[in-house]
DNA sequence: GTCTATATCAAGATAGAC
DNA sequence: GTCTATCTTGATATAGAC
């Protein structure tokens, strides 16, 4: 039977691919990951990837499904702690900020569903629920102030001398308070 | 003496073809929008593009500075009326709706200041500043609110059952309540 | 598992004629 | 203002040898 998760059976050679894609992710941001530039830092030459991966598609599917699992360890268990909504906020902030542009990559575009298995939007939402106790419409308010305060960051859009840490601060108060 | 907004000077014909540019956008997307599609839904060649245009960035500029000219007529607009809250996100939803693709060539990369001038990021928030009476954080903390409801609505992030227009009210409401 | 050679496509942009 | 012809670059991907 195939394997409806291809990175976890992957051979050990496409997994050192998708690590090493990874950081050129990182590095390069995402239009610096081409075949070709991946191959290179491999040491290999870029056809030699097709040997191990499908195609690129695969590799952003591969990425995108370890972004996502790495997300949901790090939401749920802060979703969990004591402190739920702090500790959230905390982690995504974290989150966005180690890892730059896998989170562009997982959150700008719609998922490919097909590829990446059903109900992840849902399964990626869920750290947000628990920490809002269920509340759904406050969940997706939630979540909403944190990828506005994420990407609006990213992207520059506050002033210079614009107070970051306050307007979190701020935002998460007025949206968990008693 | 050399002016700094080009497409207010812009030569009638060079004015049509960014009014194209905003349509194709629209209809294809940001990958849609090349300078041979330009052309072709002009009924020309792609080379003549260039006796209109320097090159491709200036279109994406003055596409990027009519849609702050709209937004902020927008906004202001609806910053100033009675109940400057719910129609400014009414009117923020409303944008994001009507020009989807230019929202996102607005909002999903860093500004080029060095095209679009100085203090352009100031000029799109002051709306919200406005709206919630002078508090810089509170403004911040609902502009981030209002990007991610809209990110991720357009990304298909909620669920197919989720209220959208609930989790709108909530975070409003927890946002500016006295 | 990697290589060379190559196919295919499409992008932005320029030169110079009309 | 538009054209044809062309340059340059760089992307994904395949075939088949080693």
């Amino acid at each position: 039977m195939a394997s409806r998760v291809p990175e976890l059976t992957a051979t050990p050679r496409a997994q050192e691919i998708i690590s090493s894609a990874r950081g050129l992710l990182e590095e390069e941001g995402y239009d610096g990951l081409t075949m070709r530039r991946l191959a290179e830092r491999l040491g290999i030459r870029a056809p030699s990837l097709y040997k191990h991966l499908p195609d690129k598609q695969a590799l952003e599917t591969a990425l995108i499904r370890i972004g996502f699992e790495e997300w949901m360890d790090a939401f749920e268990q802060a979703a969990t702690s004591e402190a739920p909504l702090p500790a959230l906020l905390a982690a995504y902030r974290a989150f966005a900020r180690d890892y730059l542009h896998l989170y562009r990559l997982m959150t700008e575009r719609p998922l490919d569903r097909e590829r990446l298995g059903p109900g992840i939007e849902e399964r990626a939402a869920a750290p947000f629920a628990t920490a809002t106790g269920g509340d759904p419409d406050l969940a997706r308010a939630l979540w909403a102030f944190a990828h506005g305060m994420t990407i609006l960051e990213l992207n520059e859009r506050f002033p210079n001398n614009a107070d970051i840490d306050a307007a979190w601060t701020r935002g998460a108060h007025a949206l968990v308070q008693p």
